[in-house]
DNA sequence: CTCCTATATTCGCATATTAGCATATAACGA
DNA sequence: TCGTTATATGCTAATATGCGAATATAGGAG
């Protein structure tokens, strides 16, 4: 682990990757199982070179790995602690939000 | 919790607050005790119109909150929750970097 | 080799983010 | 009130990110 600031641009990097919506919805997808680029645009209806592209992005930031199937490319994750920080993230916003929404009834109720 | 592909857009938004060095280190910071703007600026080595802007979109995103003390506004973490989710990507990290390293390594000795 | 399918890349354009400077606003003390 | 300190906001230029359309590349079948 590099020390000082760098730390910081690593860890904001990595964010950055996850911080998408559209890649989000991949790694939940690859949560379940691996998949072709092809598949992925099909069940997300979005086109092809745009799956293609935040595949590149996820692939290049270490989430996921390649693997040739004949004509096809299959991305799978590289592992699974990834999508658990994700699970993590899920948590910590739904009782963020559970939150937000009883102080919205307090000042309502006011 | 919303439904559907709005989580994904909600999930984005926070982590898009998180992907910021300058961000990570105020949250950091944080993490320790709370502190003023001028504090945050000194400490960081930035311009307090810089450390002000970041701060507010660490308030808007519902991380921290604010407080009147005189002159001054101390900002202070809205929960403790966020910091623990980073200190996990940090162990996240650890080991992806670690990881790295030996492929490097077996890489260059074949 | 040729065609077809699957994937990746490039380009152009619109939008978003950021830092730095100047300026506005707010709180306080004399 | 006036001056001082602390914080926030407007503005601009530079950079980054995003998408869609077209194009390039790779693999397999015939």
């Amino acid at each position: 682990m590099p020390e000082g600031n760098q730390v910081h641009l690593i860890k904001a990097a990595f964010l950055k990757v996850l911080a998408h919506p559209l890649r989000l919805r991949i790694l939940e997808l690859l949560g379940q199982k691996e998949q072709s680029v092809g598949q992925f645009a099909q069940m997300l209806s979005v086109d092809q070179p745009t799956v293609s592209r935040h595949l590149g992005i996820l692939k290049q930031g270490g989430l996921v790995t390649t693997r040739q199937d004949g004509a096809s490319v299959i991305y799978r994750l590289q592992n699974e602690e990834t999508v658990q920080l994700l699970q993590q993230l899920t948590e910590l916003l739904k009782r963020k939000l559970q939150v937000d929404q009883e102080l919205l009834k307090s000042v309502e109720e006011s």
